[in-house]
DNA sequence: TATTTGTCTACTTCTTCTATAGGGTTTACC
DNA sequence: GGTAAACCCTATAGAAGAAGTAGACAAATA
């Protein structure tokens, strides 16, 4: 299961990104969209900030905005920096490897090679699926970059 | 991730898998094998027990047994029946499926539709694993039959 | 300078995880 | 029938995490 607070990140990642060519978003804006509740989401970006995900300009007119491509940003990596390691136990992590306290043999155990199948199949999805691949994102991402030319 | 119960869940059950032929087994002997914490270990199986997936005798020469045939106890309902939905979110659970309170509305929600596909491919891999499908065990399993003739 | 906006710190409340303690009950066997 | 070996049951507890809330502070702009 992922958080909430994974999935309100995504939300707002996405909801930032379709929103993207209007420049500077409102918390409140988004939180009301959403369904977010504000203060939650206020601490979900200052997050996302660090990762530095997102930029925000303090004061009046101010705001947030997406500074990584949505073409180039996964949910696995969203997720990641949320809740931390996609896979189902720590032993078959790349990211967040750890041992298993009790486990007898790592390289034979079964459970492991179970998990690590799971965690791939997991990450296939997650890491392949940009904010870009969501329809209306795309479609405003296309439309933006034409605006560029 | 999975919790620690669940994996201890899972190693106990495959220990009684493999020890099947031997009759009961000592909680004990189980704990110290797969070092899990004895009594954490006395109240997983108690779980397992009233789930009907194990089978104990009280008194001297005591212990515990599996009673599901190990070709027809996945992995995926053992981590279900401990940890509860393998999805990564309950509005794509079929068993504990329950609305996103926050989603305004769940037929084009882009996050479900993902996750949908990671809930599949996760029980595509777990609720298609046997206990039997571990190799000790399936040996041992073989094996008993045989004696059965 | 007033208003709007994000920033920061701290706190709370609830739940779940991961156990541990200790006595109770049942059974086998001498 | 006594005793030791097992599982059974209830309660407790510390730590961590989830999900938020409150309120003062700082910066930008009009």
């Amino acid at each position: 299961m992922i958080s909430k607070k994974a999935k309100y990140a995504l939300k707002a990642l996405l909801y930032l990104a379709k929103q993207h060519d209007r420049g500077l978003v409102l918390i409140s804006e988004v939180a009301a969209a959403e369904r977010i509740p504000r203060k939650f989401l206020e601490a979900i970006l200052v997050d996302l900030k660090v990762q530095q995900v997102v930029q925000s300009t303090r004061g009046k007119n101010g705001g947030y905005t997406l500074v990584k491509d949505p073409a180039q940003l996964s949910v696995g990596n969203v997720i990641r920096m949320v809740d931390g390691p996609l896979a189902p136990v720590h032993c078959v992590s790349h990211l967040y490897y750890r041992k298993c306290e009790e486990c007898v043999d790592e390289a034979t155990c079964e459970i492991r090679l179970l998990m690590k199948r799971v965690r791939d199949a997991t990450c296939d999805i997650l890491d392949t699926t940009y904010l870009a691949d969501f329809s209306k994102v795309t479609a405003l991402v296309v439309e933006e970059e034409a605006n560029q030319i």
